[in-house]
DNA sequence: TTGTAATATCGCTTTGCGCTATGAAACTGG
DNA sequence: CCAGTTTCATAGCGCAAAGCGATATTACAA
């Protein structure tokens, strides 16, 4: 015999409350409503829930008991309402976001920090990928976005693609490189150094190919390579090797890491970092949430970068 | 807004058998009905709780989680089923005996522990207390039950009396009293000794006023009063005191306790113990369980004395 | 005893669950 | 890639029960 779960929260409320006209008050129902729910239940179970001929309503022992449990049930429901209301305000959920190693790691892995300081119980699964790769993700339900460098004519039909940041590339070294005391760098300058590469297979490889190819350098010795950013950063502050990086990520690692850009313009492809998304797919809010959130995020960014390159440019 | 603890509960059943015709087996139901209570539960929070396009239905994270409250709500309520059924048989619920203490401590409470040993999930609540407090208890609903000697004519017409046990009282000494070894008691033999007597206002203490006097002796020399029938076993067996006790007390309490009843004939007042009720209330099924129990307990027990008085007399 | 407050009952409408039958969509194995 | 199979959704219909206001009944209190 099963029992009806909503019978047993109403005999919970009138127990607590005291009475059943209170109780029904309490439940938002109307008193007759809930008397009769109750003659239902007693009726089915076959043994009497109240005590009989009292007027403020005193349960029986089983009538207590079951209230007890009717409670029980509440609080879960209650937690179950509370859940979808703050799922649906994007304040809790899980959300899978897929990017590119060195953006997740330079600029995005801080942001999210940041996110989930305020939004403490939305999860977060990171994982990290190329464009096929996050492509395929999204397209089978693995990743809600990804975040990395696209060209806009390099989005695919089906997908959505939001740009967060201009994508530009850099020459970077460590911090009291002695090219960083050079005035008017020219390829001869940096011909003597050797260079750290991304993993051979990731855009930012090509990047690097294209970056010096762009600035006259044809070959170049590879001394480091294949690492994440967090090896990259210790290599390039342990010698007087270079590598390309966005700025971006160079701008925000000098919070921490001795790190410089080189004043010297080099060819770029055109990108910008950005979320891609499946365009047509429902969302979890908690996704919007974090999209906004990082589309004001790196907008603060892109300024402080503009108003700081200015400034290096003055200087320089 | 409030959701359906019933559609939760399908939710989990649906999450945990992998798919909707499963969870609609082993909810009992048809397929179409739990499809469209989910369909319903998804319009009501307005976000999706399945993957859309996966054929083994496959939940969201906000269905997932939700599903985890569905099951639990789901086990209170299965326990709330149990707990019915095991109060309908007698085997769940609380219990108030209220009783006169000498019965109560000699008698009944063995019997209760006895009881309580194959229904653990009874509670009982005992008190103590004489005819008009117990019918007070019994009519104000603060006892269920209440075991006392009545006579039949004593019965009041609102109230139901179940004899258990005859209530001829006996005179009681230690063992090895000089009484014991003594042939023919009369008046003049038990004369000597003082008396120890129950509270003065117990219907005890009047029987062995009428005890006593059935056998001649008017005035008597009270040495204890007014114990329970620890302290008068106590003082019993650590002197050479007499008193009146139901039979069946004395008989019960010699298994732990040398005590001997006279061979001498007292005139008892046609008292049987029994158990006394609220007629037309309808009782807890635990209480139809003990009352039985205790009927079949006291007619052993009466057979038992039954015989063992045969045996004596033979030797006596 | 009488007034008051609490509960039960009545009559009615609406909601939603139960079922069967059937359509649509996704998976599976060649 | 194509049929067959499995899985889920929808439609239509009857019924149980929740909802309400109005009203009768009953316990408590003064």
């Amino acid at each position: 015999m099963k029992l009806d779960s909503e019978h047993l929260e109403i005999l919970a409320a009138i127990v607590e409350q005291g009475g059943l006209t209170e109780g029904a008050e309490a439940l938002g129902k109307s008193q007759p409503s809930v008397s009769r729910s109750m003659a239902l239940l007693e009726a089915r179970i076959g043994l009497p829930l109240f005590e009989p001929g009292r007027r403020p309503l005193r349960p029986t022992e089983l009538g207590a008991s079951l209230a007890r449990l009717g409670s029980r049930i509440h609080r879960a429901n209650k937690e179950a309402s509370l859940l979808v209301q703050r799922y649906r305000q994007g304040l809790a959920g899980r959300l899978r976001v897929g990017g590119s190693p060195i953006f997740m790691d330079g600029v995005v892995a801080s942001m999210i920090a940041e996110f989930q300081s305020r939004h403490a119980d939305v999860q977060i699964d990171q994982s990290y990928g190329y464009l096929n790769q996050l492509e395929a993700g999204l397209r089978n339900g693995g990743l809600d976005v990804a975040i990395l460098p696209l060209h806009p004519g390099q989005v695919p039909p089906d997908l959505e693609f939001t740009p967060l940041l201009g994508g530009n590339n850099v020459i970077a070294c460590r911090a009291g490189h002695p090219l960083t005391r050079t005035r008017g760098i020219t390829l001869n300058h940096i011909a003597p150094y050797a260079w750290i590469a991304p993993p051979a297979d990731s855009p930012l490889y090509r990047d690097l190919q294209r970056s010096l190819k762009s600035i006259g350098q044809e070959d170049f010795r590879v001394n480091f390579s294949g690492g994440t950013l967090a090896s990259i950063q210790s290599v390039l502050t342990g010698s007087d090797a270079l590598t390309v990086l966005p700025y971006s990520v160079v701008f925000l690692s000098r919070r921490t890491i001795p790190l410089e850009a080189l004043p010297l313009k080099i060819d770029h492809a055109e990108r910008q970092l950005g979320i891609l998304r499946v365009s047509d797919r429902q969302l979890p809010p908690a996704v919007r949430q974090l999209t906004g959130f990082l589309l004001t995020e790196c907008q603060r960014l892109q300024a402080r970068m503009d108003h700081d390159q200015q400034i290096t440019r003055r200087r320089g």
